[in-house]
DNA sequence: ACCTGAACACCGTTCAAGT
DNA sequence: ACCTGAACACCGTTCAAGT
């Protein structure tokens, strides 16, 4: 057996990275497996190491992905009032996180690798909140600006994430009130304490 | 072999969980296996199953004790004014997250089983917060105050989780910087918006 | 009753060999 | 050049058997 030559190489590293996060999606992260992968387009289990270099590789690759579909769907958030928009943001973060689940929630699985893109793209995530808060407070440095983005939304990623796994049963409007209760109290706060 | 009755079932119960925990302290949770806590103690494979239904149940033993440790490092912040000590208490929890990473990051690992113990003791840390949170803004439900102190909470751990694996080269003054930042915004905030 | 040895059904990764 | 088959060194878990 060998040589088929159905698809290019290009084409399998699509069909893997398809089934692979179908597999994420319908059965979790932990029940991705080479064999279940390779299996699933009809190659051997070999053949994922023409197209990646280990498995770290194709879970990273899947990060960036997920990344660039939840960073689209911030992008796509209606301008408004800076408040308003933060809040908005915030809710499609959760939303997003609630409606992709196992996608999401990979994520920020600890060991994982990184690289350059995958750092570019977390970054994208604090800015849109950037331009907002500069807006809330003008004459701000920008280093504060900065520190004030990435301290919200990294709070806000302790409410999603704390909420949604500790026990799924939690109801989602307990989550957006929360989410609520922090940007408007942080925002509050940080206006009133900024020159 | 066999019967040996060097140890009781409950030292070996013991001896398990001192040389997986230090496995984890020393080479993180990925490294844990079976085969290796059990070379470490002298005893065959199969004897973990004598004390330990499944390595989930283990881990899950070692997660309720790394909690444990940490709330009674919280439970001895001395008492100052409420918003002192809420900014101690958050302080103290970050400097456990970076002394004990790999035991604390476990903690958050997702998938995760669960029990009650285990519950029981996480609503413990938000306990503390509560009786600061119920003395800046007398005359709050008491519901407002348990919805605030799981926000506030929440967000200093996503602050934690985020600066402390998104890349370890973060300088933990930063960290503690951001920390303070959301504590007082998000206290300032809470107050002024509270009846 | 306590503990073992060996097996079972899995992993990710490598690589000589086949077309 | 593309792809395979088979092996390697691992996993967690089980269980008949030995003392």
């Amino acid at each position: 057996m060998a040589r088929r030559n159905e698809h290019s190489l290009d084409e399998i590293r699509e069909m893997i990275l398809d089934a692979a996060e179908s597999i994420i999606i319908n059965e979790g992260y932990s029940a991705l497996t080479v064999r279940k992968i390779t299996k699933k387009i009809g190659y051997t289990v070999a053949s994922i190491y023409m197209v990646f270099t280990s498995m770290a590789e194709l879970v990273l690759q899947i990060k960036i992905n997920t990344l660039a579909d939840l960073s689209k769907k911030l992008q796509r958030v209606p301008i408004a009032n800076p408040e308003q928009h933060i809040n908005e943001l915030a809710n499609t973060y959760l939303h997003f996180a609630v409606k992709n689940f196992n996608r999401w929630s990979m994520i920020y699985m600890l060991n994982g690798q990184s690289n350059e893109e995958y750092q570019q793209i977390k970054n994208q995530l604090y800015s849109s909140i950037e331009t907002d808060l500069a807006l809330l407070v003008p004459y701000c440095s920008p280093q504060l600006i900065k520190q004030a983005a990435r301290t919200l939304w990294n709070s806000i990623h302790g409410i999603c994430s704390l909420s949604l796994t500790d026990l799924e049963k939690v109801d989602i409007h307990v989550v957006e009130k929360d989410i609520k209760l922090l940007v408007d109290s942080f925002v509050a706060g940080w206006k009133y304490k900024s020159p």
